[in-house]
DNA sequence: CATTTGACGCCAA
DNA sequence: TTTGGCGCCAAAT
Protein backbone atom coordinates (compact mmCIF):
# COMPACT_ATOMS: atom_id res chain seq x y z
CA UNK A 1 0.00 0.00 0.00
CA UNK A 2 1.47 3.23 -0.74
CA UNK A 3 1.39 6.43 0.97
CA UNK A 4 -0.50 7.62 -2.47
CA UNK A 5 -3.18 5.33 -2.04
CA UNK A 6 -3.76 5.80 1.70
CA UNK A 7 -4.11 9.36 1.14
CA UNK A 8 -6.99 8.88 -1.90
CA UNK A 9 -8.71 6.47 1.02
CA UNK A 10 -8.13 9.24 3.51
CA UNK A 11 -9.54 11.74 1.71
CA UNK A 12 -12.54 9.89 0.31
CA UNK A 13 -13.19 8.18 3.34
CA UNK A 14 -13.62 12.10 4.66
CA UNK A 15 -16.80 12.38 2.23
CA UNK A 16 -20.02 12.87 3.86
CA UNK A 17 -23.30 11.75 2.96
CA UNK A 18 -25.14 13.24 -0.12
CA UNK A 19 -21.49 14.83 -0.95
CA UNK A 20 -19.03 13.98 -3.84
CA UNK A 21 -15.95 14.33 -5.20
CA UNK A 22 -14.28 14.34 -8.80
CA UNK A 23 -11.81 12.28 -9.44
CA UNK A 24 -9.22 15.61 -10.17
CA UNK A 25 -10.57 17.27 -6.79
CA UNK A 26 -9.14 13.62 -4.80
CA UNK A 27 -5.92 14.01 -6.89
CA UNK A 28 -5.09 17.42 -5.83
CA UNK A 29 -6.27 17.10 -2.22
CA UNK A 30 -3.64 13.92 -2.03
CA UNK A 31 -0.85 16.68 -3.38
CA UNK A 32 -1.28 15.12 -6.63
CA UNK A 33 -2.94 17.09 -8.82
CA UNK A 34 -3.81 16.23 -12.22
CA UNK A 35 -3.41 12.54 -11.18
CA UNK A 36 -6.86 12.00 -11.43
CA UNK A 37 -6.21 8.77 -13.44
CA UNK A 38 -4.10 7.59 -10.85
CA UNK A 39 -6.78 7.98 -8.16
CA UNK A 40 -8.98 6.20 -10.26
CA UNK A 41 -6.35 3.12 -10.55
CA UNK A 42 -6.10 3.42 -6.53
CA UNK A 43 -9.73 3.19 -6.10
CA UNK A 44 -10.35 0.40 -8.57
CA UNK A 45 -7.67 -1.70 -6.66
CA UNK A 46 -9.68 -1.09 -3.05
CA UNK A 47 -12.00 -2.95 -2.13
CA UNK A 48 -12.73 -1.44 1.03
CA UNK A 49 -16.57 -1.09 1.70
CA UNK A 50 -15.44 1.12 4.51
CA UNK A 51 -14.21 3.37 2.14
CA UNK A 52 -16.72 5.39 0.08
CA UNK A 53 -15.67 5.28 -3.47
CA UNK A 54 -18.59 5.56 -5.01
CA UNK A 55 -18.74 9.33 -3.54
CA UNK A 56 -16.26 9.35 -6.42
CA UNK A 57 -17.46 11.02 -9.83
CA UNK A 58 -15.68 11.89 -13.05
CA UNK A 59 -15.70 16.24 -13.45
CA UNK A 60 -17.79 15.31 -16.08
CA UNK A 61 -20.46 14.75 -13.93
CA UNK A 62 -20.45 10.98 -14.79
CA UNK A 63 -20.98 8.12 -12.44
CA UNK A 64 -17.63 6.94 -13.96
CA UNK A 65 -16.52 3.49 -12.58
CA UNK A 66 -17.29 1.24 -9.81
CA UNK A 67 -15.92 -2.22 -8.48
CA UNK A 68 -19.36 -3.67 -7.41
CA UNK A 69 -20.84 -2.65 -10.81
CA UNK A 70 -21.27 1.18 -12.15
CA UNK A 71 -24.91 0.33 -12.18
CA UNK A 72 -25.09 -0.16 -7.83
CA UNK A 73 -23.04 3.32 -7.61
CA UNK A 74 -25.35 5.38 -9.75
CA UNK A 75 -28.11 4.32 -7.30
CA UNK A 76 -26.15 4.59 -4.21
CA UNK A 77 -25.42 8.17 -5.35
CA UNK A 78 -28.92 8.84 -6.62
CA UNK A 79 -30.55 7.58 -2.80
CA UNK A 80 -27.58 9.96 -1.74
CA UNK A 81 -28.72 12.84 -3.11
CA UNK A 82 -26.37 13.36 -5.70
CA UNK A 83 -27.50 14.62 -8.74
CA UNK A 84 -26.01 12.67 -11.76
CA UNK A 85 -25.57 14.21 -15.33
CA UNK A 86 -26.58 11.48 -16.79
CA UNK A 87 -27.60 7.92 -15.79
C1' DC B 1 14.31 -1.25 -15.53
C1' DA B 2 10.81 -0.35 -19.58
C1' DT B 3 6.17 -0.84 -21.23
C1' DT B 4 1.16 -1.24 -20.80
C1' DT B 5 -2.94 -0.60 -18.29
C1' DG B 6 -6.81 2.05 -16.21
C1' DA B 7 -12.95 3.77 -12.07
C1' DC B 8 -9.75 10.42 -15.96
C1' DG B 9 -9.28 15.15 -18.01
C1' DC B 10 -8.84 18.51 -21.40
C1' DC B 11 -8.44 20.16 -26.33
C1' DA B 12 -9.78 19.78 -31.23
C1' DA B 13 -12.98 18.64 -34.88
C1' DT C 1 -23.12 20.61 -28.09
C1' DT C 2 -21.39 15.84 -28.72
C1' DT C 3 -17.75 12.60 -30.12
C1' DG C 4 -12.93 11.49 -30.75
C1' DG C 5 -8.12 11.73 -29.84
C1' DC C 6 -4.01 12.85 -26.99
C1' DG C 7 -1.85 13.49 -22.59
C1' DC C 8 -0.87 12.74 -17.49
C1' DC C 9 0.08 9.88 -13.12
C1' DA C 10 0.75 5.88 -10.39
C1' DA C 11 0.70 1.02 -10.14
C1' DA C 12 1.14 -3.56 -12.15
C1' DT C 13 3.34 -6.73 -15.34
Amino acid sequence: MTKFQQRVYNIVRHIKCGQAMTYAEVAKAAGHTGAARAVGNALNKNYDLGVPCHRVIRSDGKVGGYNRGSRQKQKILREEGVILADR
